[in-house]
DNA sequence: GTCTATATTCTGATAGAC
DNA sequence: GTCTATCAGAATATAGAC
């Protein structure tokens, strides 16, 4: 069996990088294509339809999104903190799927919908039972939710994670 | 001079409800003309080019969100409520226009960007005044963008605005 | 595994009748 | 003001050479 991994690996890498940067309209198959250095027939090879890229796009995410919620469990800061510094785009790879999952989401597609609604439950389930405290662990979830929104919408605030701490701050004093 | 404005408003009217419900790739001029009613040649004299119906939509919705601004400063419950309980959609035009809006500025869209950046810049200004402190105006203004996301992106949470206003309730005690 | 060429359908836009 | 007919180019997908 052939190892096809890497090329397919920057098929779905272009795909994620033209969702988030570009939008959906723009991630069409000519576009990954080039974008990821090959001939459209060389990523129909790989992908047989759009679909299909898709698909791949979406299963890689839930494995990445198994890993992050396991890092969130035993991260030093605490999963709070954890969860409120990586609501930031940080540039990783997972961060740059879950974007790009999320442009999918807002056009339907419900395998994207569903990926993001599981790992969202996973983070919520860390942080209830972290802070034991359900309204503030939705509260904490929401403050991440809206400055995932505001980093991935262009309205990024720099000092946006610093005044969240300091009034969490507050509720614990 | 002839009153267009019935007609005009209802392609408006019909390019945000393809944008919230099903996105920029199904909002296509085919699709508008046969949601508002009138063929695409019919839209076209209207709005010559699907730039045109993008800036007649960012035009409509700078004025509502001038209202809105209006409508939260002397809101009875006061801005922060008001501002909290606006931000799941309440299925009003105002809604229906700014999650359109998003919709755009994530593929790009300068002219929805910049009037997005300008409501919530609007915003923003009267959370700070009326309870006097950046953090926790920031973090109000997060919290908002939070139900905002969840709500436009199907992760909606019936309890969420009770969750919030109790954990902000034990900030002021 | 990757490429080029081609087929098909969709999308934005124009022209001109009514 | 609204419609139908039509066009050029883009988007997804297939076929077959290398």
């Amino acid at each position: 069996m052939p190892d096809d991994r890497s090329t397919r690996d920057r098929l779905l890498d272009a795909f994620e990088r033209l969702l988030v940067s570009a939008g959906s309209r723009a991630a069409t198959l000519d576009a990954v294509a080039a974008e990821a250095g090959v001939s459209k027939g060389g990523l129909l090879y790989h992908f047989p339809s759009k679909e299909a890229l898709i698909d791949g796009m979406v299963e890689r995410l839930r494995e990445q999104g198994a890993r992050d919620v396991e890092k969130m469990r035993a991260a030093p800061q605490g999963p709070v903190d954890f969860y409120l510094e990586t609501s930031i785009d940080t540039g990783s790879d997972f961060d740059r799927a879950l974007i790009a999952a999320t442009r999918l989401a807002q056009e339907q597609v419900q395998a994207a919908r569903a990926a993001l609604s599981d790992i969202r439950d996973a983070w919520f389930a860390v942080l209830r039972e972290h802070v034991g405290d359900e309204a503030l662990a939705r509260t904490i979830q929401l403050i991440g939710d809206g400055l995932y929104f505001d980093d991935t919408s262009g309205f990024r605030d720099e000092s946006a994670l610093q005044h969240v701490k300091d009034v969490l701050g507050r509720l614990s004093s």
